[in-house]
DNA sequence: TAGAGGATTGAT
DNA sequence: TCAATCCTCTAC
């Protein structure tokens, strides 16, 4: 079942960045289906540092953070990676899901061939990597997530709170105080979580 | 308009 | 530990 609008546009960010833990990230593109379930994801909202909205800045990057929940943003990280979010709440206010870790469930000889690995191991744990695996690149940066190129549903995994970890976000160091919020929301004792040197 | 640096990754 | 790589943002 296709997660609606309703899901996106609640207030709470980090709500939905824990619930978003379970299900399942899908693209589908010439005829090929490829995704996994979503094991770790973080939270941005505009009232603090790590996030590129911060006291609403609004910029041509992240114009698609201001508008309604449901929308993809995709943006270039150092030059190489395309990093992949979820807008999330109404429009006007800044937030968004970035989704760092995937498990593959369909199309995983697909991915292996756009990330060049022989293995099938690890190859969505990051979130470059998993854009990469599953061909997201900023073509879809505003596209919404309810499309038949890409999209996020309700795999009926029931998440219980025991099961998810919070800890700080990774790589926002410039952030100051508001790096230390325990905003990283992990499956426990998952395998495919991104592996960090932090 | 130039210059610095980044929500990462994989190889050394 | 470090380079790859290029877009975005800030300052001038």
């Amino acid at each position: 079942m296709l997660l609606t609008e309703d899901f996106y546009r609640r207030r709470s960010v980090t709500r939905i960045a824990r619930e978003l833990l379970g299900k399942g990230l899908f693209t589908k593109i010439s005829g090929v289906t490829t995704g996994g379930t979503i094991v770790e994801t973080e939270a941005y909202s505009w009232k603090e540092k790590g996030c590129h909205a911060y006291q609403n800045r609004k910029t041509a990057r992240n114009e698609v953070m201001f508008g309604n929940g449901g929308l993809a943003y995709v943006y270039l990280c150092y030059g190489i990676h395309n990093l992949f979010n979820v807008v999330t709440n109404k429009i006007g206010t800044a937030e968004a899901v970035l989704i760092r870790a995937l498990q593959p469930v369909e199309g995983t000889l697909e991915m292996m061939k756009r990330t060049g690995s022989t293995k099938d191991n690890r190859i969505t744990s990051g979130p470059g990597k998993l854009t990469k695996a599953l061909g997201i690149d900023r073509e879809s940066n505003g596209n919404i997530l309810q499309s038949e190129k890409l999209w996020i549903e309700d795999l009926g995994a029931v998440i219980r709170k025991n099961e998810i970890l919070a800890s700080p976000r990774i790589g926002i160091g410039y952030a100051g105080a508001d790096a230390l919020l325990p905003w990283r929301f992990t499956l426990k004792n998952n395998s495919w979580v991104s592996k960090t040197s932090y």
